[in-house]
DNA sequence: TCCGTTCTGTGATGGCGGTCACTTCGCCAA
DNA sequence: TTGGCGAAGTGACCGCCATCACAGAACGGA
């Protein structure tokens, strides 16, 4: 059940099959209402969550106010791994989009089942160096991407962690995500992702569905993604 | 040798002592003249290189031609881990910025010693956790702080990997580094970056000895650098 | 069904910071 | 010393995009 028929389980999530079910077998669970905070950065933690229903985002907020989101989550997905493998402080905040339940994983559990089962390193290591690939496009797109660039990028990568293929290159994101999300992902004013969209939709790029976007043109979106 | 004395070690570097020793103990020696470029982004490679000697720089450059520059890498450091890994095409280019000596690492040599030595997961892991932190922080820095924020911020991620502290708080980045390295680095233009710097002179925050930068003030640095 | 609240659309305005075009400096080699 | 060349300093301009200010839509309760 837990890798057969999920929609988009994507890079940022699961470990593989059996290794999560057992890794997570005795971890507490945790309830968390939607808008209610997980951690925010520079809390001290030191365990890991692990999705299993419900919608996480993660984000970093600047002293005035403003918020960066890193990264939705869905079910399937681990939060929080840094500071369970560190000790460090949590390096950014994750809140519930929506209502969601989760599993907590400590660190002293991790290691305990890690030494039983050096294989959890070998995902962990897969775990992270996805995530590090992803970031480093983000800081490539906002580098060298204007803002059409970013929003589709956004989009596309919204598209692979929540899209569900509809035939002929239509992608619905399976998620209700509002144009503030898609601008604090790409980093730019909520202004400008409407002007965009709405640019889009005019030119068919892009299409909305009861409250759901819908990439009816990936291919040239990617186009629009690439300086 | 390889842990006593070096300046700064840095988050993004080294493996712990005897491990790194073992593991690149039969690594394939390579030389890498200034200017020349290891790989770049899109190549298919699948080991990494420990930096013996020399000093490497880590960037993603855009089809315009502009850079970014992500890290600098001196001796003790690793790059080229995540194609090592994850078998996937290098994620970023790596250019010598002056003759460098590495060691290359196989992904399968790599897998060969993680069979007998499963520790090397634990540090490979540490170290995946340590860069996703770092970047995690460039992301940040890009999204809210303003000009000087974040060359405030580069200053002192240069400071980290390269400094040596003189006393009184003064900090020398023990490295030729540019303005446009800076600015590359920051992700703003060249020209800003003289201007603030002279600004940050004036005040004495920083000063130039015989081409080295050397923060003067650090606690002030690191005031400006958070919003 | 109505109303409030939260999302979305769109123009006007202004400022940060990039770009351009130089000048000036500093360093090395002849 | 001097000439050359790359790095650094500096002003002027200008465009992109954030911000402000609303006007519609839409949605979800009462």
């Amino acid at each position: 059940m837990a890798t057969s028929t999920r929609p988009g389980p994507s890079l940022l999530s699961a470990l593989p099959g059996s290794l999560a079910t057992d890794l997570f077998a005795d971890a507490k669970p945790v309830r968390l209402r939607a808008d209610k905070v997980l951690f925010i950065a520079s809390d001290p933690g030191d365990g890991c969550y692990r999705v299993e229903e419900g919608l996480l985002k993660v984000t970093m907020v600047s002293r005035a106010g403003s918020e960066r989101i890193l990264a939705f989550f869905g079910p399937g997905a681990i939060v929080g791994e840094l500071s369970m493998i560190d000790g460090l402080p949590r390096s950014a905040s994750v809140v519930a989009v929506r209502d969601a339940a989760l599993s907590f994983l400590s660190r002293a559990a991790f290691e305990a089942f890690a030494k039983k089962h050096p294989e959890v390193y070998k995902s962990l290591v897969a775990l992270l160096a996805a995530r590090l690939r992803e970031t480093d496009t983000v800081v490539a797109a906002g580098s060298f991407l204007p803002l059409k660039g970013r929003v589709a990028s956004t989009l596309l990568e919204l598209a692979e962690n929540f899209g569900q293929d509809v035939g002929a290159g239509r992608v619905v994101i399976r998620q209700k995500i509002g144009q503030s999300d898609i601008a604090a992902m790409a980093g730019i004013a909520r202004e400008n992702v409407s002007r965009i969209l709405n640019d889009w939709k005019r030119r068919k790029l892009v299409s909305r569905l009861s409250g759901y976007y819908c990439l009816e043109n990936k291919a040239q979106l990617e186009h629009e993604a690439e300086l």
